[in-house]
DNA sequence: GGGCATCAACCGACCGTTCGGTAGGCATTT
DNA sequence: AAATGCCTACCGAACGGTCGGTTGATGCCC
C-alpha cells in the first residue's frame, strides 16, 4: 500500500468513525450529511468524494465494526487454557463490553430505525454480526455439554436468556443516556455479574 | 363532555394512532408531518390545528398508551384469586403481549432515537411507564416472598433477567421486521414460555 | 352570527445531491 | 530539468425537493 492509498484509507476511516458517533447520537434521519461533513472538517462535496451517498456511508458505518467485535469473542472460544465454564464467563464479560461500549454493539436501535427503509442493512447485521456471535457462544455451550460441565438446553432459549438482558441493558442506556444517575439505574458490572451467575446456574448439570 | 368536544377528541385520537404507527415504522425524523396529515386524510394545516407541532404530537403518541399497558398488569397483580406464582406467570404473559403487540411496548428504539433531542420524553417514558411497570411486577414478587413461595432476590437483578429477554425480543422483531421467516427466528410463544419457567425456577425456594 | 374544523397557498430553512473548478503530487515525455 | 497530462482531494455554489410551520379565507354546525 503506497502513501496515497493509505491517506485515502485514513480519511475514509476518520469519516466512518465520526459519522458512526453522530448516527448513534441523533439517528439516521436526524443526522445530515452537512453535519457529518462539518464534524469531519470538510465540505459536503468532499464527503461525497469518498462515499456515493448517505446510504452508502451508513452501510460502511454499520459494517465497519463487525470484525473487531467478533474477534474478541472468537479468541475466548479458541483459548485452550480455559474450561467451558471459564470460557462462558469470559464470553459474557466480552459481550457486555461490546454491547455497552463498542459502536456496533450499540447500533440495535439504529438498525431498527432503518429496518424498513434499508432491509438489506438489517439482513447484513443479522447474517454477518448477530448469527456469528450466536454461533461462537453456542460453540462454548456445546463444548461444556460434551464434557459434562453443562446440561442440555434449547439453543434459542439459551440465546433468549443470554443476549436478552445485555441487549436490553445497552438499549436502556441509549434510551436514558441523558440521565445523570444512569449508572445508578443501570449498573453494568453488577448486572453483568448476576446475569453470568444465573446463566451458569441454569446450565449446571442437574 | 358535549358532542363537539367528543368529535375533537376522536380526531385527536385518530391522529395519534395513525402517527404512532408511522413513527414506529419510519422513526421520528423519518416521519414527516405532511405524510402524517396525508395518512389522516387531512391537510398539514388541519393537523397543526390539533397539535402545536411535531414534538407535541410525538409526546402525545408516546404518552397515549401508558395507561392501558399498565392497567392490564395492575389487574393481574390485584387479582385475589391467584397465587403469587400464578400472578407472575400471568404477568409475564401480559408483558410479552404488551412488548410485542402494543405500540407503547414497541417504542423503545423510538425513544432511543430521540433521547438526546427530547430528554424529557425519555424521562417521561421512564417515570410514567417503565418504573410503574417494574413496581407492579416487583409487588408480585414481594407477595410471593412474604408467603414463602419465592426466595429472596435482588430487585435490579430480577428486573434485568425479567425484562431483558422480552424487551430484546421486541427490539429484534423491529430490527428484522422485514424477514419473511421472522417467526422462525423469534417465536414469541416458545421463548416466552421458556423464559417464564426460568424466572419461576430462579425464584423458587432453595 | 359566532366559534370551530378544514383548506389552499405560502414561507424560509434545510435536505441529499451534483456541478464546475482548483491545488498539488506523481509519472511520462521532451 | 522542464513541460505535459493525469489523478486524487477538496471546495463554493447551486440544484430540485421537502422539511416544519404559518396565514387568511371558506364552509359548517350549534
Amino acid at each position: 500500500m503506497n502513501q496515497l492509498e493509505k491517506t485515502q484509507l485514513d480519511t475514509r476511516t476518520r469519516i466512518i468513525e465520526t459519522a458512526t458517533d453522530m448516527f448513534l447520537l441523533r439517528g439516521f434521519s436526524g443526522t445530515s450529511m452537512s453535519a457529518i461533513a462539518q464534524s469531519c472538517n470538510m465540505t459536503k462535496a468532499s464527503l461525497y468524494h469518498h462515499f456515493q451517498g448517505k446510504e452508502d456511508l451508513f452501510i460502511a458505518c454499520v459494517t465497519y465494526g463487525y470484525a473487531d467485535a467478533l474477534e474478541a469473542l472468537a479468541a475466548i472460544a479458541a483459548d485452550g487454557s480455559l474450561s467451558a465454564e471459564q470460557k462462558l464467563r469470559a464470553a459474557v464479560d466480552a459481550l457486555y463490553t461490546t454491547m455497552i461500549i463498542s459502536p456496533v454493539g450499540r447500533m440495535s436501535p439504529l438498525i431498527a430505525e432503518v429496518s424498513r427503509a434499508f432491509p438489506s442493512v438489517a439482513r447484513s447485521f443479522h447474517t454477518e454480526y448477530v448469527e456469528p456471535q450466536r454461533a461462537t457462544l453456542w460453540g462454548i455451550v456445546e463444548e461444556g455439554q460434551h464434557s459434562g460441565a453443562f446440561r442440555n438446553f434449547d439453543k434459542n432459549q439459551f440465546f433468549h436468556l443470554a443476549f436478552g438482558p445485555m441487549v436490553t441493558l445497552s438499549l436502556s442506556r441509549e434510551m436514558f443516556a441523558t440521565f445523570d444517575d444512569l449508572d445508578d439505574h443501570f449498573p453494568v458490572d453488577d448486572l453483568r455479574d448476576g446475569h453470568a451467575a444465573v446463566l451458569l446456574k441454569i446450565l449446571a448439570p442437574e
